[in-house]
DNA sequence: TCTGGGGTCCTAGGACCC
DNA sequence: TCTGGGGTCCTAGGACCC
């Protein structure tokens, strides 16, 4: 009886996605330390210069940074001087005044996206798609290009099926050993990683692992330009020595309970009890923690979905008083629904539970939502409804943040002909 | 030098129905 | 009348991810 074939999947994550998009535009700040984020107001200036027709660009600086800013992504040489994602850009003034801060560009960001996951989809089209510059590929029946297909039963050929519907194509791949198919995987994510740079002109790391688990954890080890075999065999010598932050489903609060518990690796997690890890985290979290540290995640490749639900929300750049900026917070949060209203339609989807989000100065953030009988994708409806969310919130504290949500989807008219967005 | 914006999934209690 | 259970929907909060 022929073992069920290994399962062969890749995680595919761009290297610092954005500053690389962005170091496409501005080649002449590779080598330095640069981190995107913050709003508008940075945009390299240009100069020409008369006698020699050169433009030069000045770039903003990090150095006296003010604002509620966040670095999306950082240089490799921003990261060597204590820059990261997520890190308030405040912060990284200090630490690094001199770096250089571009603005976002998501437009630009999104392009590039496509063009990646294209450009993958050209060679393995078993693609899940985790955001803007991530993917798994299910690499178990990818060959590389330009190597045979597996034969085919031919349509005029009178031998019949095996009896569990297999053909010689799949007796041919049951008799590849598994050395052999790791060989493959590697021949095809060479070719991936070379797709994506002919595409788009970025480098990507990936790796090829049993499973998702394994593959995203694998895909950091090798950065940039990496690429990683991991199998099953490998996971005590090259997983277990990482702390259990790294693992995709531990994060601050869990890591952080983990570390007050003594775990501070993944070994550790996965020599600890069952029993014990349920008792500390619950019978599902526990369960799942000890399956992760062990390897194991049956998880399949998802090659589509449906979103849940969409959202828009704003911080302000200064916490707004309910009394005295009553006009300007009315004026956002109608801009809000009409956004998320142009997004439905853009979309093509209706919902029918309707959500607020706010967050006061102290950084309490509160949630009221409401399901209605219908479906709409209507601005004034959504106001309506979200205005009676709001009046379910007591409003004693300043607001920094509000958000409005619309979930329980369902398709609906999507923009007519000739007006479909970029 | 406090902490963006867009998402997903899980939990848990209560309402309501069979 | 009392007890009991299951299933689904709604709501609020929170952990986590990119």
């Amino acid at each position: 009886m022929p073992a069920t074939p290994p399962r062969l999947i890749a995680h595919l994550d761009m290297d610092a996605f954005y500053a690389s998009v962005e170091l496409l535009r501005y080649p002449e700040l590779r080598g330095k330390p640069v981190v995107i984020g913050g709003g508008r107001r940075h945009q390299p200036e240009e100069a020409v210069d008369p006698a020699t027709g050169r433009v030069t660009r000045r770039f903003a600086t990090l150095s006296g940074y003010v604002g509620r800013g966040v670095a999306t992504t950082a240089t490799y040489e921003a990261r060597a001087l204590g820059l990261h994602s997520a890190q308030g850009l405040m912060k990284a003034a200090a630490l690094a005044p001199q770096a250089i801060l571009l603005p976002t560009d998501f437009d630009a960001y999104r392009r590039y996206s496509r063009l990646f996951k294209a450009a993958a989809a050209s060679i393995a089209p078993r693609i899940e798609d985790r955001g803007i510059d991530e993917i798994y590929i299910d690499l178990t029946d990818v060959r590389p290009p330009g190597a045979d297909p597996w034969p085919e039963v031919a349509a005029d050929d009178d031998a019949l099926p095996e009896a569990d519907g297999r053909n010689s194509g799949d007796a041919q791949r049951e008799r590849e050993t598994e050395s052999d198919a790791w060989w493959r995987a590697r021949d095809v994510a060479k070719a991936l990683k070379a797709a994506v740079r002919e595409a788009t002109g970025l480098t990507c790391s990936v790796a090829v692992a049993p499973n998702k688990l394994i593959a995203k954890i694998a895909s950091e080890l090798d950065k940039p330009d990496g690429l990683t075999l991991l199998r099953l065999d490998d996971v005590p010598t090259r997983i277990w020595p990482l702390p259990p932050r790294r693992i995709n489903g531990i994060g601050p609060k869990a890591g952080a309970k983990l570390d007050a518990l003594g775990i501070t690796t993944i070994g550790a997690l996965a020599r600890a009890e069952l029993a014990w890890l349920i008792d500390q985290f619950g019978r599902n979290y526990g369960a799942w923690l000890h399956e992760a540290a062990n390897g194991h995640d049956q998880r399949e490749v998802v090659t589509s979905s449906e979103p849940r639900s969409i959202s828009r929300e704003i911080t302000f750049e200064r916490d707004l008083s309910v009394a005295r900026d009553r006009d300007e917070l009315s004026r956002i949060f109608t801009d809000l629904c009409r956004q998320l209203a142009g997004d439905l339609r853009r979309k093509g989807y209706a919902g029918r539970t309707i959500g607020v989000k706010l967050r006061f100065d102290n950084f309490r953030t509160v949630t009221r939502d409401r399901t209605i009988a219908a479906p709409t994708q209507d601005a004034q409806a959504i106001r309506d409804a979200a205005t009676e969310c709001v009046k379910r919130i007591a409003l004693e504290r300043r607001i920094r943040l509000l958000g409005v949500r619309i979930g329980t989807l369902t398709p609906a008219a999507g923009p007519s002909e000739g007006e479909h967005a970029a």
